[in-house]
DNA sequence: ATCATTCTTGTCCGACCGGTCAACTATAGG
DNA sequence: CCTATAGTTGACCGGTCGGACAAGAATGAT
């Protein structure tokens, strides 16, 4: 009974959309809206907040997502062509947003995990979720591979887990040398991380003494800046 | 002569703390100036913008990042060894960050870059020169592990480029599944990155179909969100 | 035709945003 | 000691922020 409208759709996709051009925080309620061509009013009769409507853009994308992950997996083609092709696609898809939309805003998991993972343990947690998920596909492709004899891979979980840290890393990669060729110059890594040897004495699980400083890794650094 | 103050060192100090912590647009100038201990009128005093400062903090972080190498490369160590423990280390890093300040928030680059690289081409150069100049410097550690016969390295530049890819990857890994042990799962990549084969056929640069879409990857998917 | 329900609208709020400015104070160099 | 200069202050600007709300418009079920 009442009114049907298609309003809260509109919504959820103008503000993937828009989060993913600027970021969680630089995005209003007013744009979104103004987007979605109706006013704050109703913004509000659908979702309580705005924090409220990103967690919903995020379940709507992983739905879709495990549309997409089932059909992949289905394709016979060579695991280790898939795992290229992973990133040899995303260069594709790269170039299409510069084309379509002038330039290529990355990952958008990856762009609201960068920026709110550590501030917002909602979003954390359903990003999180969805890396998993991703993460447990990718054993189900190296496992099969590993049984075809296609690849050697010696622990399926670490390398699966290795792949999605290094997707996400390559995209970054990209996104900041504002050089789609990235993509295809590092793809041949994700064979490499699909066939990774653990090393040889277990883990070096030392917590050396930690001033010692290797420096070429400062990235914790806001100790490091005074 | 006039008076001679650090208000501009702590300001400095102050934001880049604060940037890393909540990201660039969520990070007021009173923030930072209320941080800092000085009103709004000294701030403009010493810098333009918002921006001019951060594009500061970053010259300064570079110029720390440059030093910190400089050491490393010193370091006698095995390569392989040493590549490992730039995760191992941030390892260690993340666990005194989330015992001094409660939580990690991730590389404060890889955060600067996925949230304003492709908003800020002033920022995204700067942050692709200290990628740049990063890579360089694992180049040479690398030929030096090929000359000594540590690693087999068939191609230096890409491998230290993946390597950069790698460490942001894994990193954000981390601070979205919460779990710094990630860093030390996936150490052993680097090791396999290092040594990573290039493809027999040159490279697959097929721009395929676009629509045929791999699924596992859809993460340019500003599209796929209708 | 009615009426509860769903949706939409416009207006309003206090807080804060990045940034400006003129007036004031401390200080180093002469 | 004096003064040019460097640093500081607090009040202020127009604009926007996330959010609240009462009132009205459209609709479906009865």
């Amino acid at each position: 009974m009442g009114r049907c409208s298609d309003a809260r759709d509109r919504l959820l996709a103008v503000a993937s959309q828009l989060v993913h051009e600027r970021g969680y925080t630089a995005v209003s309620v007013s744009d979104i809206c103004k987007a979605a061509g109706l006013k704050k009013g109703s913004f509000y009769h659908f979702f309580r907040s705005k924090h409220e409507l990103v967690l919903a853009t995020l379940d709507r994308f992983a739905e879709h997502q495990e549309v997409g992950m089932q059909q992949a997996l289905q394709s016979g083609r060579p695991v280790s062509e898939q795992l290229a092709g992973m990133l040899t696609s995303m260069y594709a898809g790269y170039m299409r947003a510069k084309r379509n939309f002038g330039s290529a805003h990355g990952c958008p998991l990856g762009n609201l995990a960068q920026e709110m993972a550590h501030r917002d343990t909602d979003i954390q947690n359903k990003l999180a979720t969805i890396f998993a998920r991703w993460q447990t596909q990718l054993i189900f492709l190296l496992r099969r591979a590993a049984d075809r004899g296609e690849l050697r891979v010696p622990d399926a979980e670490r390398s699966a887990e290795a792949l999605v840290a290094y997707v996400q890393g390559v995209t970054l990669l990209a996104k900041t040398t504002n050089d789609p060729d990235v993509f295809l110059r590092l793809a041949h890594g994700m064979v490499a991380l699909a066939q990774a040897e653990l090393p040889t004495a277990p883990a070096p699980i030392d917590v050396e003494e930690p001033s010692h400083s290797d420096g070429l890794h400062t990235c914790q650094a806001s100790e490091v800046l005074s």
